[in-house]
RNA sequence: GGAGAGAUGCCCGAGUGGCUAAAGGGGGCAGACUGUAAAUCUGUUGGCUAGCGCCUACGGUGGUUCAAAUCCACCUCUCUCCA
C-alpha cells in the first residue's frame, strides 16, 4: 500500500474535530511508521448490535472513519455481537433479550447497507467480537479481570456516580469495557474512535494492550450530536433522531424542528462546511433563522439521497407549512380499512388506521380538535363512516392516512 | 452471617385502611401563538365504553377486613452499616 498523504498531512486531516486525542505523538509516530513500511493502521469502532438503526449521531464518527478510510487505512466496523448476545443487567425490568445468531446476522445486514452510505464497504473489515471473546475459558478472564481494580473502574463517571447515588451496579458492567478492551487486544488496534462518552472504554483498551504486550491504541473521541430535543443525545430510544434510513421527507422535516440554538453544531458536526462557510451560516443563523434551517435540511437531505430528492423534499415542506401550501404533505399513506354493514365510527377509523393507539387516545384527540377529515376539523367523535366513503384523515399536525372504506 | 432502609403509573416522587386510576413535577400528546423553532398559555396523559359503568394497576404470592398501595406472613430484588 502506498500512501499519497504525508503523515503529517494525514495527522492535519484526522484530527480536525476531534474532542480527546490520546496521544497526538503517538498517532503521529504510528502514521509515520505506516507510511514508512505501507502497512496501514488498524481503525476500529465497536458498534451496538442490538440497535442496528444508524442516525445522525452516529454519522460523526462514521465520518471520521471514512476520512481514514480515504487516507488508505484499514477501517474495522466491529459488531459486538458477543455482548449482546449476553444481554445487559442493568435494566431490570427491560432484561435485554440475549440475540440469536439470525438476529445479529440480519442486524449484521442492516448495519452495512447503513454504513455503506458513509463508508466504502468494499474496503470496509467488519467483525464480529464472538469471534474471539466466546472461546475464552474462566482462566482466561481470570487473567483478563485481574488488569483491573475496582477503584479504576470507578473512576467512570457513570459508575462513580451511580456508585454515590446509591444506584447498583452489576459485576457484568464492569466487564463490558473489559471484553471492549480485548477486542483491540484482539483486533490489535492502532486507532479507536468513539463518542466523549466512550472515552473511559478506550482508555480501557489502551491499558489491557499494554499488559497483553501490544502497543496501545491511540485514542480519538469525537462530540456527541444533541437529538432533535436539543437536550439529550442523538438517541433511538429517546425518539430524538434522524435515522439515515429515512426519506427525504423525513429528514427534511425532522430537521426543520429542531431548537435554532443547535443549528451551529449540526452544521458543524454533520455537514462538510469549510470553516469560513460555517462561521457565514452561524452569523446567518440569528438574523434569518428560518432560511438557515431550511439550508440545513436541505444539505443532509442531499447527503444521503442526492439534490433531487432534497428538492423534492423541501417542495413538499413548503407545500405542507409554507404560506403558499395547502397544509396537505406531498404523500399520503393510504389506508383500506373494511367497514362492517352498519359502518365505522371515527375512533375505530383512527386506531385502525394506525394515528391513535388506542381508543382513549382517539377519543382525546378527537376532543381537543386535533383531528380533521378533508382539511375540516371534526368534533364529533362518534360520526359513521360507510362502505365506500374515502377521505383524507388528519390527527394532530403530523398524521396524515388517505381512508378508504371497503 | 447480623442490623437497618427501601421497591408506587413512561421517569422522579407523595401517599400508612374507604373521598385513590393514585397529589406534585418532568416527559409525552393535542390546541392557541409561530418559522412543524424556542418561550408562553390551555387542555390532556391505563384499557374497554356514546354514556352509566366495567376491567387492569402501587415488586411477587397468600392472608386479615364489608373495604388494602396502605395491616399481617412468606418470597424476590436493591441500598446502607457491621463482620
Amino acid at each position: 500500500m502506498k500512501f499519497t498523504a504525508t503523515p503529517q498531512e494525514q495527522l492535519q486531516i484526522v484530527t480536525t474535530g476531534v474532542v480527546d486525542l490520546i496521544d497526538r505523538a503517538e498517532l503521529l509516530a504510528k502514521l509515520e511508521k505506516s507510511f514508512a513500511s505501507g502497512k496501514p493502521l488498524v481503525v476500529k469502532l465497536g458498534a451496538d448490535p442490538s440497535a442496528p438503526d444508524i442516525h445522525l449521531g452516529h454519522t460523526v464518527v462514521l465520518q471520521k472513519m471514512r476520512q481514514f478510510q480515504a487516507l488508505g487505512h484499514e477501517v474495522v466496523f466491529l459488531i459486538g455481537d458477543f455482548t449482546g448476545r449476553v444481554g445487559d443487567p442493568t435494566g431490570r425490568k427491560k432484561t435485554r433479550p440475549a440475540l440469536t445468531e439470525e438476529e445479529v446476522f440480519a442486524n449484521a445486514e442492516t448495519y452495512k447497507s447503513q454504513i455503506g452510505k458513509i463508508l466504502d464497504l468494499q474496503k470496509t473489515r467488519i467483525e464480529f467480537n464472538s469471534r474471539w471473546l466466546a472461546p475464552l475459558n474462566f482462566v482466561d478472564i481470570l487473567k483478563l479481570t485481574s488488569q483491573y481494580t475496582v477503584a479504576r473502574m470507578l473512576e467512570r463517571d457513570d459508575f462513580a456516580n451511580r456508585y454515590k447515588n446509591q444506584i447498583p451496579i452489576s459485576i457484568v458492567e464492569f466487564l463490558y469495557p473489559l471484553m471492549q478492551g480485548y477486542d483491540s487486544v484482539a483486533l490489535k488496534a492502532d486507532v479507536e474512535l468513539g463518542g466523549v462518552d466512550q472515552t473511559f472504554n478506550l482508555l480501557v483498551g489502551r491499558d489491557l494492550q499494554r499488559s497483553y504486550g501490544q502497543p496501545p491504541q491511540v485514542i480519538m473521541t469525537l462530540p456527541i450530536l444533541e437529538g432533535l430535543d436539543g437536550k439529550d443525545k442523538m438517541s433511538k430510544s429517546l425518539g430524538n433522531y434522524v435515522g439515515i434510513n429515512e426519506t427525504p421527507e423525513q429528514i427534511f422535516g425532522k430537521l426543520m424542528s429542531i431548537p435554532d440554538e443547535i443549528m451551529g453544531k449540526y452544521f458543524e458536526l454533520l455537514t462538510d462546511l469549510s470553516i469560513p462557510e460555517l462561521q457565514e451560516v452561524k452569523r446567518r443563523a440569528c438574523s434569518e433563522p428560518k432560511a438557515v434551517k431550511v439550508q440545513l435540511a436541505h444539505r443532509i437531505a442531499a447527503q444521503y439521497h442526492g439534490e433531487a430528492a432534497a428538492v423534492q423534499a423541501e417542495a413538499g415542506f413548503e407545500k405542507m407549512f409554507g404560506k403558499s401550501g395547502d397544509g396537505l404533505p406531498e404523500q399520503i399513506e393510504e389506508s383500506k380499512l373494511s367497514a362492517p354493514p352498519e359502518g365505522l365510527p371515527l375512533i375505530r377509523i383512527l386506531v385502525m388506521a394506525g394515528l391513535a393507539p388506542s381508543g382513549g387516545e382517539a377519543r382525546r384527540l378527537i376532543q381537543q380538535g386535533g383531528v380533521r377529515i378533508d382539511q375540516q376539523k371534526q368534533p364529533d367523535q362518534n360520526r359513521m363512516f360507510q362502505r365506500g366513503e374515502s377521505f383524507v384523515l388528519q390527527a394532530g399536525k403530523r398524521g396524515f392516512r388517505k381512508v378508504v372504506l371497503e
